[in-house]
DNA sequence: GGTAAATAGGACCAATCCTGTCCGCTTTCC
DNA sequence: GGAAAGCGGACAGGATTGGTCCTATTTACC
């Protein structure tokens, strides 16, 4: 179903309420209980934002975490590589030396590039702030998704 | 990893050496072979495909499969849909009517759409013929495949 | 008319991947 | 010094997928 994982569905989610603006430092038990999802969930969707360089770990009592930016400046291909790895349709992708057995039988060898291109560029050019919504995002549908042949 | 599956990989393969036009028919074994894929999978995509409608499939001794439409006709979305369901980033897509527990709570609901159908638009773009690259395909990288904000 | 070859359809098992959780450690505020 | 919170890793359960096999049906050839 082309689906990305469940984890990178919840990072999106924490990420806009992170963003939500009326405290700047959110704890991982408070984030858990306003986006209804389970504590230790968040708490390792939490870590990985922050691996990732999207949100900053303040330590200690009284911490919690806080975005690194401004939601309008994290793209979704950001987000969905932090948890899903490289984009990518294949898993011959992007040189593919020799892994896969079939190469040299392969009719269609590197020709994946250019559709991982375009799906990559277009998660580039949406940013979680547009999905979230409460931000200064262009309203849906957006037009900078539309493609330039139709 | 954003990946579709390995069958739908396949399947854009088998359509691939289907098209390579030296004989208008192809029987299950003798692709297995010339694409060093198993038989028992060859046979297993091509049943999907012939449910799907891109292939034919002649019963009986000297039958075998071929082409429905030439690989120019076929769009790439096509044939991901045919072997894993509908396009969507997302679990909760589309109507998406109360299977999320926290749906109330959900600052995103309803905001994947238009990212899905940009994901949708890009596939329906390119065609197997493309990927096949032994076509009257535009030569790569596709230039409709280029977004229109750049 | 019989046999062989090939598709059609479905069921099945194994393996992989993902999810969700938990633990111990470190840091910082009160 | 204690409590609260982040950090890092490990781990088991479950769902999905991959790959195989079996049987029925159809058709060409002898």
């Amino acid at each position: 179903m082309l689906r990305l994982s469940r984890l990178t569905d919840y990072g999106v989610v924490v990420l806009a309420r992170l963003g939500e603006g009326d405290l700047p430092l959110h704890s991982a038990p408070g984030l858990a209980t306003r986006t209804g999802l389970p504590e230790p969930t968040v708490a390792k969707v939490l870590k990985i934002l922050a691996q990732a360089g999207m949100v900053e770990g303040l330590r200690g009592a009284r911490g919690g975490y806080r975005l690194a930016r401004p939601l309008a400046h994290i793209p979704l291909s950001e987000v969905i590589t932090a948890f899903d790895g490289p984009i990518a349709l294949t898993a011959c992708v992007d040189g593919g030396n020799g892994q896969c057995e079939s190469e040299h039988l392969c009719p269609v060898r590197g020709r994946w590039d250019p559709v991982n291109d375009a799906i990559r560029g277009a998660l580039e050019k949406i940013t979680v702030a547009e999905l979230a919504g409460h931000s200064t995002a262009i309203a849906l549908p957006h037009p900078e998704l539309r493609l330039a042949a139709e």
